[in-house]
RNA sequence: GGGCGGUUAGCUCAGUUGGUUAGAGCGCCACAUUGACAUUGUGGAGGUCGGUGGUUCGAAUCCACUAUCGCCCACCA
């Protein structure tokens, strides 16, 4: 006798087991060489805060399959780490910085003393972060922890950037970026963000021409005019064609005309001229036509001397005044206020984007300098090959798809940002000389003062976590990771980088091709969302929910259920306060259940008996069986949401509903005892922590986390007395209906089809019926309530009678089912014999699906049979 | 403009190669309650699976068209 309270405490047990585990060494993978490896690096958050639902779901979910995998036997690597996230964190404290008081952090601290503000915040927030990942019951090896700015992965980084730049692939160029003003950096392509924005559209009078535009302030130096080679209004204009001089905004201008495809002769008055250096569209037409740039628009956001006397001015300050100037002279033709356009803004510094020409640093994506498979191919095209040739597979795998569209759009990467904090770039100048290196190649050579985007060192994640440029045993053994499970937001970002960085540099540095891949799938999870499916936000409190509250209020294991379960991969889910209440419900069941079987165990503590078995144990073991098997295949295969389901409902809807109560007469404690610890096995991964804390009650002093994982017992397999059982649970649900509706005296007439031993017996008075039930339980029907409701479902184990349809039927609708039944039947056999005597079917398909096919046959040639006989003994 | 996803009970969602009477949780109604559990049990009401057409013996599931909501990419002079 066990003396449990009544109800489960998560916070009693959750800080001491997750310590217990850790203290084990489980987390840590089995050094055993004969341990197959399997691996997952965490995708490190960013070191700037707290965790957030969305780390949440990926715990839970890389937890579930690393606790399946260790149970079934592996040698498991949860690598854990944070990302030190360059523009993200810098803006983060600089605004904390000015939020203080400081006005301009970068220039009163200077580089070093703003990186020490930013280091420190990033150890507060780093430990934040493991705090929150404890509680969420990772089984992360933290002995392996990694960041992505420390020195090693700097190493690694600057490792892979000379390899990169003695390849050509990183080069130096004028290009048109993003340029981000209000955190002074570039921004890479898929870091923008589009915001509405309602702006006065002008048309101007330019030379013979009327052109619209947004930005006046920028058409200081436009002295092309561009048009579509089609368009008929515009058709006396030759390609090449000087115009002018004409009144412009300071004076006089002349302009070349232009012919080019990229005109939407719809839009506006189907001509336009152009900035090459503010506008990227602009700068494609210039690069074509090899047309001057000139820059208009300083880093500060603000006039150049090109400008006039507007010189000097903030574009948003000079706008209306350049616009009146226009006016005045005669040449602003109409205004539309109304006009809605997109504007760039920075994804991480929220800034508006400004574009310009800068020297900045790039990788190129078309240059073919990878061998792969036998032939040299650029990075772009190997990162079509290996998800191509299924060497890595996207699930769900419509993001296949998306993930293509992005590569055959990818133009080179900028990978220079002009901030502070992240991996500084390697490469150093001395006069026109330039070298890339980790150290300074010798006095006075000076580096770059620009440091890489995140996501440079952020793609090497996967394997210089194991150490790489190092050939250490953890990157021979773990690389590549089993799987990477992520969001499907960071798809581009990330994942499509580590693949183009894995690719690159390990089969540089001597891996084959299915070695050089970081990993073998990709598992995309959606995104929380709120109860009105909006994102989470802070700016929406009342909706906005915290894991750590809710980990507070209900346990972990169940807001971890309630992430997983009702969503299925790449789809965004909603939560809600009720939903985490309703498994934590589910979590005390389990609890309950355990007490149950606690204070009923036998002294003895024998193994089941299989001689001494009631159609009632036959019927939950075989159920068991099903259930172990359905669990890890959907756990294998990804569908984590219904694996959860299987055996919630399996534990609370036979297992306690129906065997628990039944043991309340007639009780086997050791299959009470065997059920309940393979449940307990099978929820284990999904539940940690109240599974191992009723695992320690039932066997004391052992550890459910890395006890084996269920696997079925043929011996304990009854298809058939649990195909009996569960009739029988139909008739006596079916029995409680009637009861419920107050109709045990009823004499209205039901027809009841019972088969009993031999005879079929076709009753039609119910109240007969219950009478025959009753002789054979020996019960009283006729009474009411909880006795004979408990004692209903307590007789059925040893209920001799069989029901093939345990329901109350009217006999001409179950005529009317069956002929229904035996007409698809007979279609059904039409179309499987019609499949089988298909020779191009049977040569090709394999020997199991053939042998599945035939089953399927006689399954349902023999069905039809008794569906016959049935229609037959009906004899209406 | 290109692509993807959703539309199933009052609400939130499952339903993977088409197959008995379409499921769950929450909510709702009725009944029950001293022994595993009120964080409970039992029963019930509630759905023409967005629409139309097609394929099939059989469609929530496959195909075509369509409506509507959402997301991503590109463009927006």
């Amino acid at each position: 006798m066990k003396d449990l309270p009544k109800a489960y405490s998560p916070k009693d047990y959750e800080a001491q087991l997750y310590a217990a585990w850790e203290k084990s060494g489980a987390f840590a993978p089995d050094p055993d060489p004969k341990k197959e490896p399997y691996s997952i690096m965490l995708p490190p958050p960013n070191a700037t805060g707290t965790l957030h639902l969305g780390h949440a779901t990926m715990l839970a979910l890389q937890d579930i399959l690393i606790r399946f995998k260790r149970m079934q036997g592996f040698s498991t690597l949860w690598l854990p780490g944070t990302d030190h996230a360059g523009i993200a964190t810098q803006s983060v404290v600089e605004k904390k910085l000015q939020t203080g008081g400081m006005k301009h952090p970068r220039q009163e601290l200077g580089r070093e003393g703003l990186l020490a503000e930013i280091r420190s915040f990033v150890e507060q927030s780093k430990d934040t972060i493991r705090n929150q990942m404890r509680k969420m019951g990772a089984s992360v090896d933290w002995s392996r922890e990694r960041y992505t700015n420390s020195e090693d992965m700097n190493h690694a980084v600057n490792t892979l950037f000379k390899m990169m730049y003695e390849d050509g692939l990183i080069y130096r160029g004028d290009r048109i970026v993003n340029w981000d003003p209000k955190m002074q950096t570039t921004v890479a392509d898929d870091e923008l963000e589009y915001e509405e924005e309602k702006s006065p559209f002008y048309t101007f009078q330019y030379g013979p021409f009327q052109i619209g535009t947004s930005r006046p302030e920028t058409k200081f130096g436009d002295k092309v005019v561009v048009m579509h080679p089609d368009d008929p209004r515009y058709k006396k204009f030759k390609h090449g064609e000087k115009i002018g001089p004409f009144e412009w905004i300071n004076g006089p201008t002349t302009a070349t005309v232009i012919k080019d495809e990229a005109i939407d002769m719809e839009f506006g008055t189907g001509v336009m001229t152009i900035t090459p250096w503010h506008d990227a569209t602009d700068f494609g037409i210039a690069e074509r036509h090899k047309l001057e740039k000139v820059q208009v628009i300083d880093a500060q956001g603000r006039l150049l001397p090109i400008a006039g006397e507007f010189a000097g001015e903030k574009i948003h300050d000079a706008r209306p005044k350049i616009v009146e100037k226009l006016k005045e002279k005669g040449l602003l033709v109409s205004t539309d206020e109304n006009y809605m356009h997109n504007v760039a803004v920075s994804y991480r510094g929220k800034g508006k984007v400004e574009p310009q020409i800068m020297k900045q640093w790039f990788v190129d994506v078309n240059k073919p300098v990878v061998d792969w498979k036998g032939k040299k191919l650029s990075i772009k095209e190997v990162m079509q090959d290996v998800v191509n040739s299924k060497m890595i597979r996207i699930v769900p795998d419509r993001f296949e798809k998306t993930y293509f569209h992005w590569i055959d759009n990818l133009r080179d990467w900028c990978i220079s940002r002009q901030i502070w904090w992240g991996h500084r770039i390697p490469v150093w100048y001395k006069g026109e000389e330039i070298a890339a290196g980790e150290t300074s190649p010798g006095e006075g050579w000076v580096q770059d003062e620009d440091t890489l985007d995140t996501w440079f060192s952020s793609g090497l994640w996967t394997f210089s976590t194991l150490g790489w440029p190092e050939k250490t045993p953890d990157l021979m053994k773990f690389a590549p990771s089993s799987v990477l499970e992520t969001g499907y937001d960071i798809l581009f970002f990330w994942v499509a980088r580590m693949i183009l960085m894995s690719t690159y540099a390990l089969r540089k540095t001597g891996f084959d091709e299915a070695h050089s891949i970081p990993f073998k799938d990709v598992y995309l999870h959606g995104l929380i969302r709120d109860i009105r499916g909006k994102k989470m936000s802070k700016s929406h409190p009342e909706t906005c929910i915290d894991p750590l509250d809710m980990i507070e209020k209900y346990g972990t294991d169940a807001i971890r259920l309630s992430l997983i379960i009702g969503g299925t991969p790449g789809n965004d889910m909603r939560l809600y306060e009720e939903k985490i209440a309703g498994y934590r419900n589910f979590v005390n069941k389990i609890w309950n259940g355990a007490r149950f079987v606690l204070l009923n165990l036998d002294e003895t503590d024998a193994p089941i008996d299989s001689a001494a078995l009631s159609r009632a144990d036959k019927w939950i073991l075989t159920r068991l069986n099903e259930i172990t098997v359905q669990v890890t295949t959907l756990i294998e295969t990804y569908q984590f949401s219904e694996a959860g389901l299987k055996v919630y409902d399996f534990f609370w809807g036979e297992y306690c509903d129906w065997y628990v109560e039944m043991s309340k007469v007639a009780k086997n404690p050791a299959v009470l005892k065997h059920v309940l610890e393979t449940s307990l096995a099978l929820l284990h991964p999904f539940m940690p922590f109240v599974t191992e804390a009723l695992w320690s009650e039932l066997r004391p002093g052992s550890q459910l986390m890395t006890h084996t994982w269920p696997t079925t017992s043929p011996a304990w397999n009854f298809p058939d007395e649990a195909d009996e059982m569960s009739r029988i649970m139909s008739l006596v649900t079916a029995i409680r209906s009637l009861r419920s509706e107050g109709n045990v005296d009823a004499t209205k007439k039901i027809h009841v089809i019972v088969y009993a031993h031999e005879d079929l017996q076709i009753v039609e008075d119910k109240a007969e019926v219950i009478k025959r039930l009753a002789n054979l339980g020996q019960l009283d029907l006729s009474e009411t309530g909880p006795k004979v409701d408990k004692a209903l479902t307590t007789f059925v184990g040893d209920l001799e009678i069989y029901l093939p349809l345990a329901d109350l039927l009217d006999l001409g609708a179950e005529k009317l089912r069956l002929e229904k039944e035996i007409n698809n039947l007979e279609g059904y056999l039409k179309s499987l014999s019609t499949k089988l005597s298909n020779e191009g079917f049977t040569k090709n398909a394999p020997k199991a699906v053939l042998d599945q096919e035939q089953a399927k046959l006689a399954d349902a040639t023999q069905k039809l049979e008794k569906m016959k006989g049935q229609l037959g003994e009906l004899g209406v």
